[in-house]
Order: C-alpha cells, then sequence, then structure tokens
DNA sequence: TAAATAGTTGAACAGTTGTTCAATTGAATA
DNA sequence: TATTCAATTGAACAACTGTTCAACTATTTA
C-alpha cells in the first residue's frame, strides 16, 4: 500500500526535469558524441593528434578509401572539429581545438582503467 | 618538382600508424561515444545523475515512453554504464560509476564555452 | 593549353538504429 | 488463485548512416 517510489509525484519528476540541462545543449552534445561515435572519424582524429596531414596520408593512416576520408573530414570539418589549409595541390588538415581532445583522453583512460 | 607532403613515404606513415592505440582500444571507445550519442540515452543518464529512479519515473522525465526506455536502458546496463535493483514490483536504476561522468561534464563544458 | 594529380561531391545502396505495438514475465495484492 | 501493476522483450518499420562509385573541380606540371 506504501508508494515507495516517488515518480507518481509530479513534483518529484518536475524537480527533476529542473535540475537537467536544457535541450539544446544536451542535443548538441548527443551530436558531438555521434561524431565521436565513429571507428573512421574517430581514427581520423586521434591520427591529426599526431601529425598534421593531407587527405591521401590520412586515407592511408586510417586505412580507408581516399572518398570515404574526404566525406568524414566535411563531417568534422562541418562540426569544427578540424581544418584544412591548401598548400599546392594538397590540403592539409589538423585539429581545430586540441582542447576537444581531453574528451577523447578522459575515455581512452576509462577504458584502459576498465581492461586490467 | 619538391615533394612537401611526407604522406608518399611509407615508413612516415607507419610511424603515425604505430603512434595510435590498438584496434582494439578504438572500438570500444567508440562503442562508448556511440551510447552518448543518442539523446535518449544521454538524458536517462543525466536523469539518474539527479536521481535514482523506477523506469516510470525515468520515462516521465525524459518524456519517452515506458517501452523506448526499457530498451535503451538494456543497451545502458550491457555497456554497463547504468545497474538496476528490484524493490518490490519498480525496478530502481542508477549510475554504475560516476567516474564515467566527467566524460559528459567535459562534454558540457566545453559547449559551454563554445556558445558564448 | 593539355594532362596529371589531389581532393570533393552527389547518388545509390546496404547496414544499422530507435521507436512503436503487442505479447509476455515477475512481483504484489485482493 | 486470479488480478493488477511495473517492466521486459521481440518483431516490424521508418529513418539515418557510412561506404562505394563515378563525375567533377582545382592546382600544378609538361
Amino acid at each position: 500500500m506504501t508508494k515507495i517510489c516517488d515518480c507518481g509525484n509530479d513534483e518529484f519528476i518536475a524537480g527533476v526535469k529542473k535540475r537537467m540541462p536544457d535541450d539544446d545543449l544536451i542535443i548538441d552534445m548527443s551530436d558531438l558524441f555521434k561524431i565521436f561515435g565513429d571507428g573512421t572519424r574517430l581514427r581520423i582524429l586521434i591520427a591529426l593528434e599526431k601529425e598534421e596531414m593531407c587527405v591521401e596520408g590520412i586515407s592511408k593512416t586510417v586505412d580507408m578509401s581516399l572518398s570515404a576520408v574526404s566525406h568524414q573530414l566535411k563531417v568534422l570539418k562541418d562540426a569544427k572539429l578540424v581544418k584544412g589549409r591548401r598548400s599546392g595541390k594538397q590540403v592539409y588538415y589538423s585539429l581545430c581545438d586540441e582542447h576537444i581532445f581531453m574528451l577523447l583522453k578522459t575515455a581512452e583512460e576509462h577504458l584502459r582503467e576498465e581492461r586490467e
């Protein structure tokens, strides 16, 4: 008979809702994570952390076709995660923001710890 | 005539490759990010950071059907991000690991900074 | 200017994902 | 025990995603 769960109480739910970040921020967050959530893109980002590279170099490093890499670079560029600078025939890509790399490091460390 | 890009040099590529994390880790990382890359799951995680809740409570908080929430809870449970404890008719869910929450906070802060 | 090289782009396709709906399970209560 | 409530599960379906292929653009070199 006793109500254990407070979830029937609308005020309780409203209280939790109020403490959540606003919807726009949550959408932005999940969009950002979505970008990291693909192996090819993640490998491109990690590769670019090591070296600035042209598309062909990235393609060889991550073992993906030139076209596939170029498509993903566009996604990363649109998300302002990488930038390209043209030099002659090549376009050299690098990370926009080293800052974003803390995210990847944090995830990496978490998983490493989880492993042993 | 001068070769500007070092990407034609196989040793250069091999060098970058060697400095990358191994494939398994990259797959684990992208799998983790994939989970955060969905708005419903992200909202569930953020809600559970605030309060332990039963499925109906979560469902009301994130404005999704009971079934949709339950399906996503299974994904989160399989990934060891949340755990459930049964108490009577209800199952109460909470975060497995507050540690993982640093990731979300890092992303949130990054986006907040980017905004203004 | 013509050819070659580096990269981009759009359409198409297969594979994956998330939600809904209906059926089902598990626990408490009448 | 039969009923009710809370949650889970599986199938189906639509929407989305990532790769490939072919065509195209931009820059350099012959």
